[in-house]
RNA sequence: GCCGGGAUGCCCGAGCGGCCAAAGGGAGCAGACUGUAAAUCUGCCGGCAAUGCCUUCGGAGGUUCGAAUCCUUCUCCCGGCA
């Protein structure tokens, strides 16, 4: 179950994971890191008590935690689960794709690319195009972490952009064909999200997110500081700007993330998009016939 | 009441006679994306019948071939003195 922020698709994942008595896996980036609760919307203790929560609070919010640890946490998880089903709910598209289609990641190593961070960029360009005249076409020079990423991999392992993508399995990633049965459902709040997205956040501020954001200041990492919500409130906790500018800048936040969110997942053709409805049973109902399935 | 500073596009903010529909940032919109992905990056962003035209830089006048930029005056903000 897939979809935007503040689209629902939390609690509609839960009620079917119930009825699946089915674990649920989080494929979220934030809520991996442990004490981010209120920020990342984490399943409450209730809801854990519900249904058998996985990939939540898999690391401190110092750490780095990245694509590549929660592919493997994931396919750990999964490999508990064999034959059985399990319901996949999040935001993360890229993190959802890592479990599902095939993505054998290339290596890395913290020294070589900290080294080439602090490098300037045209210099890694011009590195990347003389080993691969025709890395252009596949790796967008103006970003620094794509460039940066792609240099990483040739230094380590030889391997150039052109090469990388030429590759069967990278093939059938580009054609959306997965490594395991599953079936996509995108649930998307469509014109409300603003709404949602307002409410959702007072919501949060209103069971002590700045409270939880003060406390973590100091302990938020490069990736866990990053997060909608706490990036902006930590000028609040600092007393750089108050509370209604931190408010306004985390609505906005929040509203642009749902929007990449929709675009990444807008394009990948296995997703049967589901309207959002209030109401639970119709909200099922509109699940089902739109899986051609009668319960 | 007097002296000084300021009013710029949705917001902040540069411009200080022509090269200005007006830098830059934010917001907004669209898109990209195989190890930071709630990240990062790209394009658009006054209007239109659109290699040009129209309206815009607090209001009204004026100077000039030409003004967001100079002058006069009015309104409103800010600082200092009364």
């Amino acid at each position: 179950m897939l979809g935007p922020t503040a689209s629902g698709k939390s609690a509609f994942a839960l009620d079917l994971a119930e009825r699946l008595d089915a674990p649920l896996l989080s494929v979220d980036s934030m809520q991996v890191y442990r004490h981010m609760n209120i920020g990342t919307a984490k399943p409450s203790a209730a809801d854990r008590q519900r249904v058998e929560h996985r990939l939540i609070d898999l690391v401190d919010p110092e750490q780095e935690f990245s694509l590549a640890d929660f592919q493997r946490a994931g396919e750990e998880v999964l490999a508990e689960f064999v034959d059985r089903p399990v319901v996949i709910c999040g935001g993360s598209g890229l993190y959802f794709r890592s479990l599902v289609d095939p993505m054998t990641l290339a290596p890395s190593d913290p020294a070589v690319r900290a080294h080439l961070e602090a490098t300037p960029l045209p210099d890694l360009v011009a590195e990347l195009v003389g080993a691969d005249a025709e890395a252009a076409r596949h790796v967008d020079m103006a970003n620094p972490h794509r460039v940066v990423r792609a240099v990483e991999v040739w230094r380590i392992s030889g391997r150039t952009p052109s090469e990388r993508v030429a590759t069967p399995e990278y093939r059938a990633w580009a054609a959306f064909e997965p490594k395991r049965r599953f079936v996509a459902v995108g649930v998307d709040p469509g014109e409300a999200l603003a709404r949602r997205a307002t409410e959702r956040f007072d919501g949060m501020l209103a069971a002590g997110l700045l409270v939880e954001v003060s406390g973590l200041q100091h302990r938020l990492g490069r990736t866990a500081s990053q997060a909608v919500g706490y990036k902006e409130l930590l000028p609040v906790a600092r007393g750089e700007i108050d509370i209604t500018e931190g408010r306004r800048a985390a609505v906005s936040a929040t509203v642009a993330l749902a929007k990449r969110q929709r675009t990444f997942f807008r394009k990948d053709p296995r997703i049967r998009w589901v309207e959002w409805h209030d109401d639970r049973a119709k909200r099922f109902a509109r699940l089902w016939s739109s899986l051609g399935i009668t319960p």
